[in-house]
DNA sequence: TTGGATTTTCGGCACCGAGG
DNA sequence: CCTCGGTGCCGAAAATCCAA
């Protein structure tokens, strides 16, 4: 098993967002990655300009932030082909290393836009290496800027930031920082190509939370009707906690509720509301513990929020 | 049963900070 | 300039409640 960390640039059209291909809103310009051994030690790169076919001239945006000259882009490859050298050369049971979410859901956008989504089935399970920073230095809800990791880290910063290559090196320089319980431990998954059937949901389970990610639904009521998206397990155990505050609603996408296991005390469970291109809800479902003091204040919270709808009404009336 | 009052839902918008 | 995820606020519409 290795680890291939890599970097996308990309661009955007260059006429404004009525002009654009809606399919394709960033096309990938660059391929850069590093490839680390089970042990995290250094064994390869890989690099590929690629030749933009949609939008062929730089969004001026593109141009300030990437580096790169108009022959430059001319000389490169197809997507194609660097899609296909890169995963060829990637190998089958890599894991994918980025800093934050983003490349993953743009490599998948600019495969699917070519045909070539079978090569890499999701959802995939990956190491955000951003939120791993967050994790290790900082408070775990922070997402840095690759170049303030590498400052924290007094790493040298031998090139430019925001070119592929480059950016894969220094998310691998950070990547072995990291202690690797830490990174067992809070693997990310990928669901551009979101669970479609029962089979595919997910139940993962880190350290002090889990997640759960639902087949699709055609509404949102049939989403929050369904026995596995209401079910609140210890996050711990897994034993059924028993709920203390049935899921309410803050606005449109999240719900909340507090249960309590009868081993490990209280948990909160925290679903989130998606949309898939094709206008079908999934479910993001996360229970962490909790402490009596928590859910007092998430009981209070959703009092709150119920009074001050009251006192609007009324203003109003 | 019904109409007004109250509560919930839900999309839009704005902000922030990451990505290019 | 655009995407994405998170958060919070707002107002309209829908749903529900309740008393006459």
């Amino acid at each position: 098993m290795n680890y291939v960390v890599f970097d996308l640039e990309w661009n955007q059209c260059p006429y404004g967002k009525h002009r654009e291909v809606k399919a394709l809103p960033f096309e990938i310009i660059e391929i850069g990655a590093v490839k680390l051994n089970k042990d995290r030690e250094y064994v390869g790169r890989f690099h590929r300009i690629v030749r933009p076919a949609v939008y062929t001239k730089l969004h001026h945006r593109t141009r300030e932030i990437v580096h790169m000259d108009q022959e430059t882009l001319d000389q490169g490859v197809s997507f194609q082909e660097a899609a296909r050298e890169f995963l060829a050369w990637a190998g089958a049971d890599s894991q994918f290393c980025t800093w934050g979410t983003i490349d993953l859901v743009e490599l998948q956008r600019n495969m699917k836009y070519y045909g070539l989504l079978h090569l890499l089935k999701g959802p995939l399970h990956y190491y955000d290496v951003q939120k791993l920073f967050a994790v290790s230095y900082e408070d775990m809800k922070s997402r840095r800027s690759l170049e303030y990791g590498i400052d924290y880290l007094k790493l040298e910063k031998k090139q430019d930031f925001h070119r592929a290559l480059s950016d894969a090196w220094y998310t691998a320089e950070i990547f072995q920082t990291i202690d690797m319980d830490v990174v067992l431990a809070y693997d990310s998954i990928d669901v551009y190509q979101n669970p479609k059937t029962k089979d595919e949901e997910i139940h993962a389970v880190y350290n002090g939370y889990s997640k759960f990610i639902s087949r699709e639904f055609s509404t949102k009521e049939e989403a929050m009707a369904d026995r596995e998206v209401l079910a609140t397990h210890c996050c711990l155990c897994g034993r059924n906690a028993r709920k203390k505050l049935r899921w309410f609603s803050v606005n449109s996408k999240n719900y909340y509720c507090v249960a309590y296991c009868p081993v490990h005390g209280y948990v909160k469970g925290k679903a989130r509301m998606k949309h898939t291109d094709e206008g079908k809800v999934y479910v993001v479902k996360t229970i962490k513990v909790s402490s009596e003091q928590e859910a007092q204040e998430i009981r209070e919270k959703r009092d709150e929020l119920r009074e001050k709808r009251r006192k609007k009404r009324r203003g109003e009336a």
